[in-house]
DNA sequence: GTCTATAGAGAGATAGAC
DNA sequence: GTCTATCTCTCTATAGAC
């Protein structure tokens, strides 16, 4: 039996801090910050109490960290909308696609973390920073999609910038339904969404 | 001085209830059921911290309350909606105008409150059930004027279902976004939602 | 690296004075 | 009716054994 090597130590550590993240996802997106305690973080990740202080030093840590990934993914998704090819409206099909895709998986855990950072004043401050500064990024990168397509005569000509709020809200709104409702009623298709952009 | 008659106490008791409710209200919707304390609740209705367990039992009892008084609201909307007079079309964006109107207001901090209900774990039994059994009822009291409204041309031949999710996800995400950004932007209209809707 | 035990702070609810 | 003081329990974070 030869020690482990750091190369192992490090590939632990990765996949129990990937387990623990996994955990916190869940049990923050169904009790809250304050509502979530670590020993839940822990029975939910299936590792003891004190183990999770080993790979974090605090809750604050943990729930930052899941704020730090989503506002990252939420942020870049309409920038890789831009790249697909195929006229505006193929892009913000695209988009919506992906989107409805993700929610019938672990997004609407995502969602409602970041729905608890952006309206609470019960979470870590830095957490809360990070998110305001990017909250405003998926609705300004996807303004210029919008415009694209009006000028293609693709989409309304209403104000871009409501449009790209109603558009989120809705796809927000779907992912929230997903948790209160489960997945019993299924959700409505890109077409319906596309709806409130189309001329 | 002649001392306070029975009607004289009932008064102060129901002025304090309304005050310490509304003062909950909006403390829930920004620290959420587990980061409230009890102490916020009273500073925020500028009473002292003992004397708000003279007229509620309990945080539980508070925030069960408000719980209870937000899903009657939301639910009887639609029906108020059926009795306006006009096309099922009119209906619905008399019943959108009210919606955005009282998203300028005090009703953001209710979505807030319905939202935790219906998603966390961490919030009294009771307002949970409350909240679970009317959840789907602004749904359903509004597949009838959808129905109504593809009858008569009015509204796209979609699954009326999936159009009345779409319609409430759009709104609930602006009530969302009145919290996280502020009145600094400006919500969409009516039109630009109902073309949610529109044949 | 992993666990159990515990120190210390904080918050819900109550008691009792005025 | 209104307030302050306190009891009690729970939860974060740490210590220390294996």
């Amino acid at each position: 039996m030869s020690p482990r090597t750091t190369e192992q130590n490090q590939q632990i550590k990765n996949e129990r801090r990937a387990q623990i993240l996994n955990a916190a996802l869940r049990v923050f997106a169904r009790k809250g910050f304050s509502g979530t305690k670590m020993s839940d973080i822990a029975a939910e990740a299936g590792l003891s109490y004190g183990l999770t202080y080993h790979y974090f030093n605090s809750k604050d840590e943990i729930f930052t960290e899941l704020v730090k990934y989503a506002t990252e993914a939420s942020s870049t998704l309409p920038l890789r909308a831009g790249e697909v090819v195929g006229s505006p409206l193929d892009k913000i099909r695209w988009m919506t696609e992906r989107i409805i895709e993700s929610i019938k998986g672990e997004s609407p855990y995502y969602f409602l973390i970041m729905i608890q950072t952006l309206t609470s004043d019960a979470v870590p401050a830095e957490a809360r920073e990070l998110a305001s500064q990017k909250a405003l990024l998926p609705l300004q990168n996807m303004v210029p999609l919008i415009a694209m397509g009006q000028e293609s005569g693709e989409i309304t000509k209403d104000d871009p910038y409501a449009l790209a709020m109603a558009y989120f809200s809705l796809l927000q709104g779907l992912a929230l339904i997903r948790i209160e409702i489960g997945d019993s009623i299924s959700p409505p298709n890109a077409d319906t969404i596309l709806r409130l952009l189309k001329a």
